[in-house]
DNA sequence: CAGCATCCAAAAGGATACTG
DNA sequence: CAGTATCCTTTTGGATGCTG
């Protein structure tokens, strides 16, 4: 929903912009537990395609919800961690797990 | 991400399903307010057509987010009221709210 | 290893018109 | 009023092959 981007102003219309998809999601809770190379999210995160994880990663990136390191060693190695942004957001992570054990 | 939902099987990603779409979220966020008919969630979520109101509200409702009494007057009145289990999606919504204001 | 580029299929969602 | 039906555009994402 690109042009709704535009109309949308409240916190939590926001928060879901930042967000983008439900992927961001699935990789946040991968790195609450640190810091994780892209191989390790590709495995971690069921079912994601390179292509599908490259672009969340990307958008996660220009709203900083986490910083990517490249270390040019060969083989390349190139790190994710989250910022205290992403951090943060790991009460409303925490609040769907309960709700999803709840209800699910 | 339709096939994704055979493998998935952790709470969050059980709450992400359940939920579906970023509509969801906004249409949650009004219902948390009190029951509303079709026509008042059309305007009050912004941006929204009735063909993507209609297939939310279903999903929803197959979901046991809501339910939804149809009064068979003229003219047709329908109104929407969240279960428990959405109304227990409230916490999630708040913690959005106060991350979205945060960062936003 | 960590991707990007390209192509393509599937799904979501908007616009419009019509109905009980 | 509260949709449904149809059509069509946009977006998402999978597959494959290639690269620094």
């Amino acid at each position: 929903m690109k042009k709704n981007e535009l109309i949308i102003e409240c916190s939590i219309e926001k928060a879901l912009n930042i967000i983008g998809s439900k992927w961001s999601f699935l990789i946040l809770r991968e790195l609450f537990c640190g810091t994780k190379r892209f191989g390790e999210l590709e495995r971690a995160v069921q079912g994601i395609s390179p292509k599908a994880l490259t672009d969340t990663l990307r958008h996660m990136e220009a709203n900083d919800i986490l910083v990517r390191d490249v270390y040019p060693t060969v083989p390349l190695r190139v790190e994710y961690t989250l910022t205290e942004k992403g951090q943060d957001f790991h009460k409303i992570i925490k609040e769907m797990k309960i709700w999803g054990s709840k209800w699910g």
